[in-house]
DNA sequence: GCTCAATTTAAACACTCGTTTGAATTGCTT
DNA sequence: AAGCAATTCAAACGAGTGTTTAAATTGAGC
């Protein structure tokens, strides 16, 4: 978004100023590059030396500025994910104050959470695109490091999502309410891998260039839909309607 | 399974070759290995001497009789995706041949689809449990070769409920169809996937003992709902109800 | 211009990896 | 008992891994 206070045609000393662009630190360097190296091969499958020649970088220059290849690939997420999921809170926040005492409605918590992923869904200039579906297969990855992070990073976001949701779907026991927002986590995030092999098998028509915007467009109803059907009071084991043995 | 017809007390010959039980071959041991072990650390970070070690084989085994280990990996889950897809579509004829006519509900559907992927999961004495999981996190290995097998595993199955799906949401278009089903598809495999960590995020409260039965079981009519709810028909671009910016 | 800390560099270290090889062993057939 | 194909085995291969080290280079402050 460019604001329309920029009107004038600027001075030549002033883009120069404005506009180093070419001067990157080493870190930004290798951050940039193993954003798209994660995301592409896998934690496991991308070697420092992938990273650092594709950062025209020294090797030793990721063990001196992150300490290991692990805390590297922390520092690719943290860095947009702190910042999504702060404005994820915020957002929530916000139409909190905004309306009031009366409870905020499932379309509204969603809004919440699809917005700062959208921001990056957008972002084509950044490496957003890249940052989403490196964070959806993070989400897969069996490595415990990367679970543990995950899980601390997530908590306080998740937490307050779940208090959200208990009060719009007030109905909804509390356990089931628990796997409804992992099963919309799980979707999310198995959405925003995006998978090039599973949209071959769904059989989708070349030229219809779907981008992740419109994919997270569509996303969003259906599992509003999923969160608001009734609970299911049909408990006892073997007799329930839907999984009758054939 | 022993044979109901014997029942007097056999010879020592006879008790050794009716009792190999022990012998697995070891093409065998090595899939049980494999799928153990793979589910547990990743297809990058498992090492074939890992493998043969827990296999109690040698370490020449695994190129003898699977050629690589790419093709162990393959070997892996075709051993069970494929009965189970072929569970699943003949699950589904025969609800269709059941039916007549009269189209199969969007639960007649999911059931076909989940019903296989219930056996395995109650299956405790195979690897079932350990191989959803596997299967899971194959979905989101960036490997190529790995995306390329699964899609060709499920084409044909996906497939078929593709059809039988826009037969019973016939007012639902096509394009939308083919995300939702995406949808499903990821909700399912990250729920199988089982992830540790992400259960921590949501709090579940030990003790609870959810199985993967239980789970599937909240999954299904969750997903049903997103499957049969209304087409969004704002499609605008910038003026969506959902997300106009805060 | 010198100093000193921050950074970059090339080289090496100590392993682990998947795969191959050729000899030993096994088990069935003649 | 001999022959023979299938299988198992120990050992090695070459390549690639993350990390460390110590010297070289850079750049700002006095």
């Amino acid at each position: 978004m460019v604001t329309s206070t920029i009107q004038r045609i600027p001075r030549v000393s002033e883009i120069v100023v404005d506009r180093p662009a070419e001067i990157i630190d080493t870190k930004s360097k290798i951050l940039d590059a193993a954003e798209e190296l994660f995301m592409e091969h896998g934690f496991e499958a991308t070697s420092l030396r992938l990273i650092t020649t594709a950062a025209v970088v020294n090797l030793a220059a990721v063990n001196y500025h992150f300490g290991s290849k692990e805390e590297l690939f922390q520092a690719v997420l943290t860095r947009r994910l702190d910042p999504m999921n702060q404005d994820r809170m915020r957002l929530l926040s916000l139409y909190e104050t905004a309306t009031g005492n009366t409870p905020l409605t499932c379309e509204n918590i969603i809004s919440a959470m699809f917005i700062p992923a959208l921001k990056l869904a957008r972002d084509h200039q950044t490496g957003g695109k890249n940052f989403l579906r490196l964070l959806g297969r993070a989400y897969a990855d069996p490595a415990p490091f990367i679970r543990e992070f995950l899980s601390s990073q997530y908590a306080e976001m998740i937490s307050r999502f779940r208090t959200a949701f208990s009060h719009a779907l007030p109905h909804i026991p509390r356990e089931e309410l628990s796997w409804r927002l992992h099963f919309v986590m799980g979707a999310l995030s198995y959405t925003l891998a995006g998978t090039d092999a599973l949209k071959m098998i769904a059989q989708f028509q070349p030229g219809e260039a779907e981008n992740d915007e419109k994919v997270l467009r569509r996303l969003a109803p259906f599992l509003a839909a999923g969160l608001r059907s009734p609970v299911d009071s049909e408990s006892a084991p073997g007799s329930h309607q839907w999984f009758a043995e054939a």
